[in-house]
DNA sequence: ATTCGTGCAAACCGTTTGCAAGGGA
DNA sequence: TCCCTTGCAAACGGTTTGCACGAAT
């Protein structure tokens, strides 16, 4: 994603370009769904007088504008995307580590299942797959 | 699920059987998908005398052991499940409610799409898919 | 001038922890 | 007796809130 690119989203969501936003969306960027805390560490770094605060109203105010969205965790530390379009998610079973994981094919299969097999009493606007599992081979960082 | 079921299931997990184990266990199956404040709302009006974090280390007990599962939420509120066995979810938009989902024809399709195309660097060892909508109809409560 | 956004710090609240007492095996 | 389990209460930690100041329109 280009600078521009978010930059305009968050102008696009009617919120103003702020330095604190900048940094917070170039936090969600660098990182792959980061929790809370990283991006907090993470802005801090460059930029200590941003409040915790702050940080925590901007998450709020862009999950809420639909600029970003809360990943689930099981062990309910709060996780971000900066991803908004539709795909899964592959989880490490410790849940130490996300990664997005695109596959068109699988989510149109999934797709016509459920629209020939309608489910009683419910209207899918959404869905998504969780993928659990060991990362395996190599491991930077 | 009938008393002796869970009973067993405790007693085979190498717990002895409590009232307070039992408690927690009923408020679980009473309730569909019930939040840890919920259990105990629901365990303490037979119960006054059960002590708050007497349930939680019960809930965490049966979490570790597989007797129950954790369920994701996007608003970071921790839902206990007494299925263990695999299934899908159906999550109402505002998460006020989840139900559960028996796909068994679903499942093998993304069971057979991910056995077929693998993905690099990944084990899959189990999924869960979340289906995000609206129940329409009928509702009680 | 008015609205929006930020910094700061206190408050909040769900959850965890430590410990002493109770109760089965 | 020994170990598991509970009750209690204090502590914890991530998140939220209130408010006054500052910046943008």
């Amino acid at each position: 994603m280009k600078t521009s690119d978010y930059k305009k989203k968050i102008k696009e969501a009617g919120l103003r370009i702020t330095p604190q936003r900048i940094a917070v969306m170039e936090a969600l960027l660098r990182n792959s769904h980061p929790t809370a805390e990283k991006i907090i560490e993470n802005v801090q770094k460059e930029h200590p007088n941003i409040a915790i605060g702050t940080i925590y109203n901007i998450l709020d105010t862009f999950v809420r504008l639909n600029i970003i969205t809360r990943v689930n965790t099981e062990n309910s530390v709060t996780r971000f995307d900066p991803v908004t379009e539709r795909h899964h998610h592959l989880y490490a079973v410790d849940i130490k580590e996300i990664e997005d994981y695109y596959d068109d094919k699988l989510t149109k299969l999934i797709l016509d299942h459920l629209k020939k097999c309608n489910i009683p009493d419910f209207k899918v606007k959404d869905f998504k797959l969780q993928l659990i599992g060991e990362f395996i081979g190599k491991k930077e960082k």
